[in-house]
DNA sequence: CTAGGGTTAG
């Protein structure tokens, strides 16, 4: 009985730890080897290790997802005994975290990963679907994951594909065949549905059509416009210059519908009217937030903060807003780095913006690709190529591919160098975080292989390529 | 953390 207790009790302990721990290296090792020395009491030998709970399981395979630790995270999934059946969160979990790091072949792998329980629902399936829409996958081929599952599309289903279909071929009418056969199957369109295809028409610069969608949605199927409908509107008002439309649409928006603690919409009218140079209003649109009880939230700050890096070249301005942002209860996130890292970048304080990176993960904001790009980049610009050198080899080292343009100015500058060492060894580097097929990048290349070490990078090149 | 928007790159 006790010694059931203590077993609950090791693993109970060991998810708590496993949770606390914020570095996921550190967290595997945990997993690894729980029982090192202060769970060892002084009457245990040489205690068998407990059964991990699917706790424990759920917990670091999360972590070492979050973290792109894809292979750490492939054998702790290995490692599940036939007892633990994981459920399907934690598949879904498994699934877009391949799709975010933009590896379509792992997420059908995942998806189709034994450790799971069958039959897979639709939600999974929707899941795999994103992801593969993340890779960029071509509308046939999601069409075939369909099909091939024999699974009950959903709403839901059909939303994905619909978005799918306009990034895809870049028509909306593909997305509009997609809602037809929907309805035809008897699947009732939701506010997404709708949302996606406002947005669809919106970005295709056919706001007309966007108008006839919202109004559609309403009439005939008694579903009331929402705070993404709007906000697409609003941005595609904006982009035409028509911020007046934009403002009034808000109006509408405020009156209409009652759940809108929203603020999204409010961040496109903050950037445009700073693109229009009127800061002024800017402020009197917070103010009216705050009279109507709406929290500004996370976009709007970030767009503030775009608004003073990159319409007024106010970089001091924009760390204020950065520290206003935090006042206001706001955590600031890759976007609003992001956007500092890029306004000093322009500005030439590239050691700056690196400084500030080093310092992202002390305050609680992990860098991502475009942190890393735009670093990378305004380093390259402004010819720092042995700081280049390190933000290039940190940010391969994380799995994250540099720009092209980037990658082109690094590239010329070991070239100047003639250091083919140098070369050989960050074609490896970029191979290792996929960056080595696009046929821009061979053009880059291509001035580059004329000295001695060419055959060798050449052979290389082709090994790379097989593998 | 099954889907849509708004703030950063492309």
């Amino acid at each position: 009985m006790s010694g059931a207790t203590a077993k609950f009790s090791s693993s109970y302990h060991l998810a708590a730890a496993l949770r606390r721990e914020p570095d996921p290296a550190a967290a595997l090792r945990l997993f690894l080897s729980p029982t090192p020395t202060a769970a060892a009491g002084p009457s245990s030998s040489p205690a068998p290790p407990f059964r991990y709970s699917l706790r424990c399981y759920d917990i670091i395979v999360c972590k070492l997802a979050a973290a792109r630790l894809f292979p750490a995270m492939e054998s702790v999934l290995a490692r599940l005994p036939s007892s633990l059946r994981p459920r399907e969160p934690l598949l879904c979990r498994v699934i877009s975290a391949y799709g975010r790091a933009r590896l379509p072949a792992a997420a059908r792998r995942a998806f189709a990963h034994p450790a799971f329980p069958a039959p897979r629902t639709a939600r999974a399936l929707n899941t795999l679907l994103h992801a593969l829409l993340a890779c960029r996958a071509p509308l046939p081929e999601l069409l075939s994951e369909c099909r091939g599952s024999g699974i009950h599309p959903d709403a839901c289903t059909y939303n994905i594909l619909m978005r799918a279909a306009v990034a895809d071929s870049g028509s909306v009418d593909n997305a509009c065949l997609l809602f037809d056969e929907m309805l035809q199957r008897g699947i009732a369109p939701t506010v997404v549905t709708f949302g996606t295809l406002v947005t669809a028409f919106c970005e295709a610069g056919r706001l007309e059509e966007a108008f006839k969608v919202k109004e559609v949605m309403s009439l005939q199927y008694n579903i009331r416009p929402n705070a993404h409908v709007y906000a697409s509107l609003m941005k595609a008002l904006c982009e035409k210059g028509k911020v007046d439309d934009a403002h009034r649409l808000k109006e509408e928006m405020v009156s209409n519908s009652e759940p809108l603690v929203d603020s999204g919409a409010y961040a496109t009218l903050a950037r445009a009217l700073f693109r229009l140079g009127k800061k002024g209003d800017v402020v009197s649109l917070l103010e009216e937030m705050k009279e109507k009880g709406i929290k500004v939230g996370r976009e709007v700050h970030n767009s503030m903060i775009a608004g003073f890096c990159e319409d007024e070249g106010d970089l001091d301005a924009a760390f204020v807003a950065l520290g206003d942002m935090q006042k206001g209860g706001c955590k600031p996130d890759s976007v609003s780095y992001n956007t500092l890292v890029g306004g000093l970048c322009k500005m030439g304080r590239w050691r700056d913006a690196s400084e500030l990176v080093e310092d992202m993960p002390r305050r609680g904001c992990r860098p991502d690709v475009v942190t890393y790009r735009r670093l990378f980049d305004g380093i390259c610009d402004a010819g720092g190529f042995s700081e280049a050198r390190r933000v290039f080899n940190e940010m391969v080292f994380k799995g994250f591919a540099p720009s092209k343009d980037g990658v082109r100015k690094f590239v010329g500058w070991i070239e100047r160098e003639g250091d083919a060492a140098s070369l050989e060894s960050v074609l490896c580097q970029l191979a290792s975080v996929n960056a080595l097929e696009s046929s821009e990048w061979e053009k880059a290349m291509s001035g580059v292989l004329h000295d001695p070490a060419e055959q060798k990078i050449v052979k290389l090149l082709d090994n790379l390529r097989l593998a």
